[in-house]
RNA sequence: GCGACCGUGGCGGAAUUGGCAGACGCGCUAGACUUAGAAUCUAGUAUCUCAGGAUGUGGGAGUUCAAGUCUCUUCGGUCGCACCA
């Protein structure tokens, strides 16, 4: 018997897609599994071998829940959306649904391939209209919340590709699609209110099954910090004008020495008549328009700022008028956009003391403010501080918080770094935004029943030059009446962000036909939470703070009845190229997973891809390597030609169930296969195997290579089918056998090992070494340490 | 700069309540089979060695009967955050 990959995978292939073996159908008797990949973005280039490597990790616990006894829903979808594809249309002048069809149907044929027990009948897109009718849905009811609101701002834009961006998505001052430098400009823009969620963000973090890693990335990406705004004046020679700061050590003010206040600041038009230096005032705030945002942040520039000559501030608590600085260190985005700069106690006002010769006053005993600012919020003494001298700085906050608020000088403040989320794109190919701009009565959502909002057609996709979308080209789409009046209206012309479509991707899977629902009530009830998501390290914050964020808008409109959405979260690494770098098409080294299917088959690339290395951090590609694991299945297949019956000694099938069993589910797929590759080799030694042991080798393997073990379950039981097979269990007290060989150790150097009983006293250990060995002759023993099962350590003299 | 993680053969990587370092695989060496190659199989594969041992998990120190594992220190790498007041 050889074991030929292509026969059997086409076989099986056919037998699992024509007979809906992975149809998920509600059964509420059943426990449910809902396990979740992130939905893959169907470019033209197809499928990747990273792709391969985020599917398999659920396809095998998806494969393996179903052999325990799970009723499975493990879905596939796209998110078909974005600018990849409408670039891709502008260029070839073809539609961007023909475009996307046609990518869908090679990345399904791709998959297929592959044998991954996906439900075939779930199948989503977010470009279809019965989807992104919902998503348009999810939108109004935003919009009725007052969570959708447009305003104007100064935007990312990339000249490139005529589009706003997400701060998130041009991080450095660079668009993450192109690559070009983004420009500021202003726009209306729609924006969800992501910061109402922040809080619940944050504290829902505590109860998810989610990596400490992804946990502190979202925390940082929500950025809160506890503080105060506190009231300074800010005067001239006639007036004076109030200025709130913000700060998180109110306990410093009384070391606060001088004002920073951003460039752009208004305050600084409000007194511009004052002002000694207009000119140097001007050429700075000048100079620090035209520095890019990623300019500004970086730490290492060297402090710069001009003094407002002309105008003090007076600290609300010393009494004392203080100089006042533009400096672009501080941005107008966060916080109030003005600071009280206390350099004792904090870096960047020390390092702008020094600079501009400020005076530095300690007021917190602990460091030495000669040499460097001391910023511990921790003990400490407050001194030069009036009623805190004496406190601690915990103590400090408290007390000066309370006198604020009783003075009305200073109110407690939360703060997060996360903005609003713009939520909207000049593009064609994305979800136009159901609103209806009426002269009359303003923005005016669409009825509900007249969703979806379909694209229209059109013929050319290019972006106006005015950062306008192309929609806004088509008049007879763009004009309409409004719903509410009946009078003139025009439709809003831009789309939503690819972003949308995937923020709830995974409840339209629930029940992707109902045309009444979102999600189906019924079938939210059965499936409910995903059981365990599995996706990209660069997607724990956007995606999944967004769809965590719109699920809990769900669940506060009582159209779900969780409040998170993913129970538990993982993500894998990235594969490399074999020259160790990131995979792509203009180093040449990217790895096409349909070869690798053709030369190997799908059960060795499955396997290959698992065994690479741990799962959690990227590796190489090794185009060698993938040899031992055709060769293992070839020696696995040829185990059916050793079936006798027999004595189960020499191999230990308990002991790899327990293994592949709990490293399956930590995701430690590389040592589950060397595992089994272990005990088969282990057999191989003893010369035969029992149908019994095989069965059970043949069905922890079979979630990672199904299409061999099918093949082989079904000629060793007679036809049987491998799905009704149930996922052995392990017998614990044959996990380890009885007699053990054991390290003798003298003085902690190994010197001998004995064979003994497992639970052997020390006593018996001892005289299994004196007897069976020369190690203790001639010593005097001082000390025995004695692990049973592990190791003798006798001290001799 | 701050935070987290990591550093083990020629390579990918195993090994945690501290208890045999190098599982498993690749590669390599020798042999078998073959006209030859491929494939397969068998044996071997950390380093040094006076063959008794000695050394060895980035470097240095420490705790311990015992350290890849714990502590301190230092060097190198990856990721995240980064003038957030």
């Amino acid at each position: 018997m050889n074991y030929n990959p292509k026969e059997i995978e086409k076989k099986w292939q056919k037998y699992w897609y024509q007979n809906k073996i992975f149809e998920a159908v509600e059964k509420p008797n059943q426990k449910k599994f809902y396990g979740l990949i992130e939905f893959p973005y169907p470019s033209g280039s197809g499928l990747h071998v990273g792709h391969i490597r985020a599917f398999t990790s659920m396809e095998v616990i998806s494969r393996k829940r179903r052999l325990q006894g799970y009723n499975v829903l493990f879905p596939i979808g796209y998110d078909a959306f974005g600018l990849p594809t409408e670039n891709y249309a502008i260029k070839t002048k073809t539609h961007p649904r023909i475009v996307t069809d046609r990518n869908i149907k090679m990345f399904e044929k791709q998959m297929k391939r592959i044998g991954y027990g996906f439900d075939w009948d779930r199948v989503i897109d977010t470009t279809d209209e019965n989807y992104y009718k919902w998503t348009q849905w999810i939108f109004l009811q935003m919009f009725k919340k007052g969570l959708a609101y447009k305003a104007k701002t100064l935007v990312n834009f990339c000249p490139e590709c005529k589009v706003v961006l997400a701060n998130e998505e041009s991080q450095n001052g660079i668009c993450d699609r192109c690559g070009s430098e983004v420009v500021q400009k202003e726009k209306d823009v729609w924006f969800l209110k992501i910061r109402a969620y922040a809080e619940r963000l944050l504290a829902g973090l505590d109860k998810l099954d989610y990596p400490e890693k992804i946990k502190v990335e979202q925390q940082n990406w929500i950025g809160k910090s506890n503080g105060a705004d506190v009231k300074f004046t800010i005067k001239d020679n006639q007036k004076q004008k109030e200025i709130v700061v913000y700060t998180t050590r109110p306990d410093t003010i009384f070391g606060a020495t001088f004002l920073v206040i951003a460039p752009e600041h208004p305050i600084v038009e409000e007194f511009i008549d004052s002002l000694e230096n207009i000119e140097e005032v001007r050429e700075y705030q000048r100079q620090a328009k035209l520095k890019k945002e990623f300019e500004r942040v970086h730490m290492s520039k060297e402090k710069s700022g001009v003094r407002l000559n002309g105008i003090c501030a007076v600290n609300p608590l010393t009494n004392k008028e203080i100089p006042v600085f533009i400096a672009d260190y501080v941005i107008m985005d966060y916080g109030t956009g003005a600071i009280m700069a206390v350099p004792a106690h904090d870096t960047r006002d020390y390092e702008f003391a020094k600079k501009y010769n400020l005076p530095i006053i300690e007021v917190i005993k602990g460091g030495d403010i000669e040499k460097e600012a001391y910023v511990s919020k921790e003990g400490g003494e407050m001194v030069n501080s009036g009623f805190l001298n004496g406190m601690d700085v915990p103590q400090a906050i408290e007390a000066m918080i309370a006198y604020m608020s009783q003075k009305g000088i200073g109110t407690p403040k939360t703060d997060y770094k996360m903005k609003d989320w713009a939520f909207n794109r000049q593009r064609y190919w994305g979800e136009p935004i159901p609103i209806i701009n009426c002269e009359k009565c303003g923005q005016v959502p669409m009825d509900e029943k007249d969703l979806p909002l379909k694209l229209p057609e059109l013929d050319d996709f290019t972006p106006a030059d005015d950062a306008s979308s192309p929609l806004a080209k088509v008049t007879e789409w763009v004009n309409t009446v409004c719903p509410k009046c009946g009078g003139k209206a025009t439709r809003e012309t831009d789309t939503m962000p690819q972003w949308a479509g995937s923020s709830w991707y995974y409840l339209r899977y629930m029940s992707p036909r109902d045309n009444e629902h979102a999600v189906n009530p019924e079938a939210y009830k059965y499936w409910g939470q995903v059981d365990w998501y599995n996706g990209g390290m660069e997607h724990v914050t956007r995606h999944l703070i967004y769809s965590r964020f719109w699920n809990m808008f769900l669940y506060d409109i009582g159209a779900v009845t969780h409040e998170e959405p993913y129970k538990k979260r993982t993500a894998q690494g990235l594969i490399l190229g074999a020259d160790g770098e990131k995979m792509s098409k203009s180093r040449n080294n990217v790895v096409n997973p349909d070869d690798v299917v053709d030369e190997y088959g799908a059960d060795v690339l499955r396997m290959f891809i698992l065994f690479i290395g741990d799962y959690e951090k990227s590796a190489p590609w090794n185009p060698d390597a993938i040899k031992g694991c055709q060769r293992f299945l070839n020696k696995f297949w040829n185990l059916m030609d050793m079936i006798k019956e027999g004595d189960t000694k020499g191999a230990n099938i308990d002991y790899c169930i327990k293994k592949v069993d709990e490293d399956l589910e930590t995701l430690k797929f590389n040592t589950a296969i060397a595992q089994i590759m272990s005990t088969v080799n282990d057999i191989y030694q003893r010369g035969y195997v029992t149908k019994e042991e095989l069965n059970k080798l043949i069905i922890i393997l079979n979630p990672i290579a199904p299409h061999i073990t099918s093949e082989m379950y079904e000629i060793v039981n007679g036809g049987a089918k491998i799905e009704k097979a149930q996922w052995p269990q392990y017998d614990e007290s044959k996990l380890t056998f009885d007699v053990v060989d054991i390290p003798v150790q003298i003085n902690g150097k190994l010197r001998a090992r004995i064979s003994v009983n497992k639970d052997a006293t020390e006593q018996e250990a001892l005289d299994n070494v004196k007897n069976n060995t020369k190690v203790l002759d001639g010593k005097q023993i001082i000390k025995v340490i004695y692990v049973p099962g592990r190791i003798i350590n006798i001290i001799v003299k």
